[in-house]
RNA sequence: GCCUUCAUAGCUCAGUUGGUUAGAGCGGUUGACUGUUAAUCAAUAGGUCCCUGGUUCGAGUCCAGGUGAGGGCGCCA
């Protein structure tokens, strides 16, 4: 019982159990009865009782005297079973007329049947139709990308999107949890920023009264601040790049975590990220099962990340992406080579399957079978222009990781090449101060190298997690944004941070798309959004 | 910005060496069917073949330019 705003009290109840006491119900003092629908994830705790469900109509589908409707009310997906005899003609009729995306209340029986996802169906004994929907676009079928964009905020309420959302929620819940659990506080760093340190090609430009504002790219600077307050601190917020990058991986507005931990060296850093990340995926493993089989995500490969993660520095890290070192007798070059025949074979077998059944439907087939052999073939093309397309980049990314240059930053297919030597995430580390930000650490005796350290997921998800240890010394900081060719005012209260009790600290950046893409399998970041803002998409 | 693939019904796609009246499935509508899992079966409506120009007796199909999209790369505290 939970007190209402207006001072009544309001009792969770259902209609069964209201039935059931009705009559010996004393009404005493000013008491409201609220009359509750339940969830369909709740399904298990309600067999065999009657209860209410409110949502929409994902599917429908009809023979006589039973109407199947596949119901989702937001807390998951189940079978309604309609009727004639159950509920009557009128309201038999009634059912007839739901269309897709209708909404209603079903009040029915909960039953188990194994035969469906989650166990259990609600045997309908009467309904409320709230509105019946008009022409829905989105069919239960294959769309193209385009498409469904365009229709963002109905594509959100299909079961892949829907399973997406859900496991970004989770990760979210993670996240928080992990830190909190840990003596981190959250501090949210400033969106407006007034100046731009490093140009503003990058940034987003907006008015803050009269002066030109800038939309955060990081709140790094603003967490070693806090980090120097609080002890061990983290930000969680949306941060915005104005880079044209039109990739799988970039969105212009993202949500970041950053945690600065005073105290902390880089390798304290590193141990962290992979607490850290193995408390999210098995967060996931855990609470998102549905969500996962909805996906048809391998588990087996998120399960990897239980394994100690693969440490290798910058250089070594090079002589495995350019072939010269193997990693458990694995060469890298080595196995683009095998994945690309791998893909050629694969391109044989589906045409061969292709031509197979299309003699087939020429033979002279029955309907159903006809239909079968199509949709299998639609499908098989489909596969065939996939692997088509890494044929295609296959060599290039073998040229490209053949000629990587010492000293350069890695691309994406260089990401993509190198991790597919590991099945763990591999964290690569000291990488070369040119190519690296200027707060970044000074490895102690080589300045040419910095305690900066990426995480790389693995199955080429590439880069999820940046981070490093910070430069502690005043005198060195100065000189490092000389080099950068940075204006030195607009860090003078950065530089306070290293006059006033400086002290070894260190952070690290996590893109809430890319762990959601990588723990999703996702061939694009657009999906972990659920309005992905990127270079050409703006809307809805 | 570069490379590459593509643009045909509301959606996903066929459309042969250029040939006369433009094809299917899904979705919509109407009807049939006692348990279906993207149900099935029968009927029905639905088209500026992205745009502009060219070659040709004839262009959805070939050529040139444009526009838009997918994939790869680049850019990328």
């Amino acid at each position: 019982m939970t007190k209402t705003r207006d001072g009544f009290v309001s009792l969770r109840i259902s209609k069964q159990v209201l039935r059931q006491w009705w009559h010996g119900f004393q009404f005493v003092g000013h008491y409201k009865i609220v009359i509750m629908h339940q969830y369909i994830k709740e399904f298990p705790t309600h067999e065999g009782k009657e209860i209410t469900v409110k949502g929409w109509v994902a599917n429908k589908r009809e023979s006589k005297t039973n109407i199947f409707v596949v119901f989702r009310d937001g807390s998951g997906f189940a079978q309604c079973v309609i009727s004639l005899d159950a509920v009557g003609e009128e309201q038999f009729e009634l059912a007839k007329s739901l269309t897709q995306e209708s909404s209603l209340a079903l009040t029915g029986m909960v039953v188990k049947d194994e035969k469906q996802m989650g166990g259990y169906e609600l045997q309908v004994s009467s309904l409320e139709i709230y509105h019946i929907s008009a022409e829905y676009p989105i069919a239960n079928k294959a769309h193209g990308v385009r498409f469904l964009a365009d229709k963002r905020h109905l594509w959100l309420r299909s079961k892949r999107q829907w399973a997406i959302m859900r496991i970004r929620n989770e990760l979210k819940m993670g996240i928080h949890e992990y830190f909190q659990n840990n003596g981190f506080i959250q501090m949210d760093s400033p969106i407006f920023t007034g100046s731009a340190c490093e140009g503003t090609t990058d940034l987003f430009e907006t008015d803050f009264f009269g002066e030109p504002a800038y939309l955060a790219q990081s709140g790094q600077l603003y967490g070693e601040a806090m980090a120097m307050a609080q002890g061990k601190i983290y930000t969680f917020g949306p941060t915005f790049r104005a880079e044209k990058s039109d990739t799988p991986r970039h969105l212009a507005e993202f949500w970041m975590i950053e945690p600065e931990m005073a105290f902390y060296t880089n390798e304290m850093n590193m141990d962290l990220i992979e607490a850290f990340t193995k408390h999210l995926i098995n967060r996931v493993l855990k609470n998102n099962q549905t969500e996962l089989e909805v996906l048809g995500r391998d588990i087996s490969k998120l399960e990897s990340v239980n394994q100690v993660f693969p440490r290798v520095k910058y250089v070594d890290a090079v002589q495995i992406l350019q072939g010269n070192k193997e990693v458990n007798g694995k060469n890298a070059i080595t196995v683009q080579e095998e994945d690309l025949a791998a893909a050629k074979q694969g391109i044989e077998e589906k045409n061969a399957e292709v031509k197979e059944r299309e003699t087939t439907i020429a033979g002279g087939v029955k309907k159903g079978v006809r239909k079968f052999n199509e949709s299998k073939i639609l499908q098989l093309k489909k596969e065939i222009s996939t692997l088509e397309e890494q044929c295609r980049n296959i060599p290039k990314w073998i040229e490209s990781a053949r000629n990587f240059k010492d000293g350069e930053d890695f691309g994406g297919s260089d990401e993509t090449v190198l991790t597919r030597v590991f099945d763990a995430p591999v964290m690569v580390y000291n990488w070369p101060s040119k190519i690296k930000a200027f707060y970044m650490k000074e490895v102690d005796g080589d300045p040419n190298y910095v305690k900066g350290v990426d995480l790389l997921a693995p199955e080429g998800f590439g880069e999820i997690v940046g981070g490093s240890e910070r430069e502690t010394s005043l005198d060195v900081l100065v000189r490092k944004i000389k080099e950068h060719d940075l204006p030195m005012s607009e860090f003078e209260w950065y530089l306070d941070l290293r006059r006033f009790g400086s002290v070894p600290h260190a952070g690290f950046g996590l893109g809430l798309a890319r762990i959601v893409r990588w723990v999703c399998n996702l061939d694009h970041v657009r999906e972990t959004n659920p309005f992905p803002r990127r270079y050409g998409r703006l809307t809805p």
